[in-house]
Parts: C-alpha cells; sequence; structure tokens
DNA sequence: AACAGAGTTGACCATGCAGTCAAGTTTCTT
DNA sequence: AAGAAACTTGACTGCATGGTCAACTCTGTT
C-alpha cells in the first residue's frame, strides 16, 4: 500500500493545511471562548483569523466541526496537564506540580480554558462522553490515590474530590475571570512575579490546608 | 405630589407587573447562562417564561436591557453576600461566614452565578464600571483588613488578593461547573450532606492554610 | 507545456433573529 | 355604563447568519 516516494512534496501540501488549520483553530479558541458556542459567527472567526469565510468552510465544514475540533484540543492539553499529577511521587510533590503546571496553563493557554469553562456551564453538550469516561477514570485513580495518603496518614483526612475541586476552581479562575483580576490590578496584566507568588501561594494555602507542613512561604 | 388614594389598587397593577418582570427575568438569567449573551434567543426566553415573544418586549425593550436587569440583579445578591464579610470580626469568623454564605449561594443561584461568569469571561462589556468601582472598592477595604491580620500576627502572610481570589473561585465552582460535579458525582446533584461536606472542607482546607487550625473537622 | 487536483474566494440563498405594529382584551376610574 | 389606560399577542419586517457554489488561482506531476 505504500506509496514509492510522493512524501516530500506531500508534506509540504499536509504541512501548509496543517498551519492553516492551526491558524483558524487558534482564531476560533478566542471567538468562542469570548462569545460562548452560540454567540460566534464564522464571520468574527474569519476576521479573527485573516481569511475570507468560505475558506473556513473548506477547511471545517460546520461551525459545530469547527468547535468540536477546538474543544477536543483542549482536553488534549488538560489531559497532558494531568499526566503531571504522578501517582508515583510524595503527596507533595504531586500536589505542588500539578497545581504549579495548571497555573502555567492558565497562563499560556487562557482562551482554551474559557472555551471549556463555557462547554461545562452550557452542560457539556459536546464532551458529555469525555466526562463520562477519561475524565471519571482519571478523577477515580487519583481519588484511590489520595485516600492512600490519607489512610497512611500522610495528608489530614479530607474528602479527595473536593480537594480537587478546589485545585481546579482555583487555578483555573486565574484563566477564566482574568479580566476582573486584571481589573482589580489596576488594568494590567499580572507581571511575572506575581504569576509566581499567586502560584506559591495556591500551593501553600493548599498544601498546607491538608496538613503539609510546606516549606515555600514563612 | 402624593396621590390621594389609588394605592389600593394601582398597587395590584405594579405588583402584578413586578411579578411578571420576575418571571421573565428568571427565565432570562436561566437562558442567558446556558447560552451566554448572544446564544441566547428571545423566543427561548419566551418559551422558557411561557409568555409570547411580543410581550417580553412590552416590558424589556430590547434583548440588552433585559441582559442588564438580569446581571444587575445577580451584582445586588453577591453584594448582600459581601456584608456577610464583617469587617469587625475574628478573622476566622469572617472568612468562615464568607464561605458559607459564598456557597449557599452557589446552591441557591447557580445560573445568576453563571451569568455572572460569562460576562466576566467575554470581558465584562455590561459590568465593567462596577468592577471598577463597587467591586474594585469592597475588594480594598477587604485586603486592608486582611493584611491587619497578618500585621497581628493572627493570620500567617499571604497577598490578600490571591486569598480572595481563591475563596471565590473555589464557591463559585460549584455554581459554575455543576454539571462537571454532577457527573463525576454519578449523574446525581449533590445531596445536603455532601453539600455540608464540600463546604466545612472548604473552610477547613483554606482557614489552615492560612494558619487558622480551625476546629471543624479532625 | 499541459493537465489534475488542492486551495481560494466573492456572490448568493434560505433561515432564524431582534424588534415592530396594529388589533385586540382586560382592568381601573368616574 | 363608558371611556381610558395598561396589557396581550399573532403577524410581520429588515437584517445577519450559516452554509453553498461556481469560477478562479496556485502547486506539483508527467
Amino acid at each position: 500500500m505504500a506509496q514509492a516516494r510522493p512524501a516530500e512534496k506531500t508534506d509540504t501540501r499536509s504541512e501548509a493545511r496543517a498551519e492553516t488549520e492551526r491558524l483558524i483553530l487558534d482564531a476560533a479558541e478566542r471567538v468562542f471562548a469570548e462569545h460562548g458556542f452560540g454567540g460566534a459567527t464564522m464571520q468574527a472567526i474569519a476576521v479573527a483569523s485573516g481569511l475570507p469565510k468560505a475558506n473556513l468552510h473548506y477547511y471545517f465544514a460546520t461551525k459545530e466541526t469547527l468547535y468540536r475540533r477546538v474543544v477536543e484540543r483542549i482536553f488534549t492539553i488538560w489531559l497532558e496537564a494531568a499526566d503531571s499529577f504522578e501517582t508515583s511521587a510524595s503527596p507533595e510533590a504531586a500536589l505542588r506540580r500539578y497545581i504549579t503546571r495548571k497555573m502555567d496553563l492558565s497562563r499560556s493557554h487562557r482562551y482554551g480554558s474559557k472555551v471549556w469553562a463555557n462547554e461545562v456551564m452550557q452542560g457539556a453538550p459536546i464532551i458529555q462522553d469525555y466526562l463520562e469516561t477519561t475524565l471519571r477514570d482519571w478523577t477515580e485513580t487519583r481519588i484511590a490515590l489520595i485516600e492512600r495518603w490519607i489512610a497512611s496518614g500522610a495528608i489530614r483526612p479530607v474528602e479527595p474530590r473536593w480537594l480537587l475541586y478546589m485545585i481546579w476552581a482555583t487555578t483555573q479562575h486565574y484563566a477564566d475571570f482574568a479580566h476582573q483580576i486584571e481589573t482589580l490590578n489596576g488594568g494590567r496584566a499580572l507581571s511575572d512575579a506575581q504569576w509566581q507568588d499567586a502560584t506559591d501561594t495556591v500551593c501553600a494555602v493548599i498544601l498546607r490546608g491538608i496538613g503539609l507542613d510546606a516549606g515555600g512561604r514563612a
């Protein structure tokens, strides 16, 4: 089945295609993030990507297809971050790494986080199956892990779910409510130092909150 | 200027009017929460409220007027909750009361919280002035208060902003991400006991996290 | 050079939208 | 009783939207 060698040139083509798709996906992510699925218009995405509207439909048949691809891309990134919650590490290392990674994501992928929030707020019409399979499985292994930590006395007893929700909520808040945070920061985006400090604080409060007397802050 | 006594009957009128307005506002809150401003349609709100679309426009001239009223109503409720963060109480009492109140609100006003989240995620086109005035002022007095707590050694040193964001994020998460939480709860809404436990956990982790060794959980 | 297929695009179309309106009904006043 | 004002509502309108299409250009192959 393998073609003789049309590889080189074909790669150039498909590479260009992939690049255009990424351009569109990036623009779509921003527009969907700021207006939700229903509020976003293909015209707005066209303008944001600098392409004519008809071109969008050449790459993505319908608005829903495009939206689906945006959401799937975000979920993939989320999964990568999820891996940083290693089941092998010590409680402190695992949590600190995971929280830090999620804070980084909130800074680098603000729009992705907003699209996710929007999707869930609308009842997850597109990603319900992910929630029920991948996310649920991931969550259950981490719950079991946290329960072992508790049983071994490494951390204080807490319902693991509420702890996970607290981590998700706090870290994602810095992306989803970035506008509010910036307004309360005198209209300026958080500086590198402020991000670092916020990350440290989130780690410190949560770790200490569950009985791990963290080193970090005084 | 006071009319002789058309009060009784006029009140019946304006009472009926207020009731219809509330009916519409409730329906609109749900639809705006689940679809955002752009994604919501007057037709959908009409169906949700059981009124013909033309009737909505009799009470609220435009979609934007209606949305504005919905957002203002939510902000009022938020302000009432904000009052529970008393400047006179002890750190532990003030925080515990405030967190509990916000958790209650997340349960009783899920849709309002979502509308607020949507509005902020879209860059607060309608309520930017509230953020810059009322919210900023409120925040600054609480920051000053928390700084006094720190100076007096009542709590560990933390940047007050990050602490406030943590409280907002965690409590509002239970409203905004209710669908995800319910999916991970086997598709069922949280029970009374679960709400109580979640509230206790949030209080306990945050309070202990800032150095207040709370009584609550073991 | 010439052909094929991928990619581009302005013009177009059917649908659904916010908002209007005029003809009604109901409620209050006198 | 009768008139006025508040309220109700089906039918309508102009416009923006998602999606289509046919004509076009560009790129790689033979």
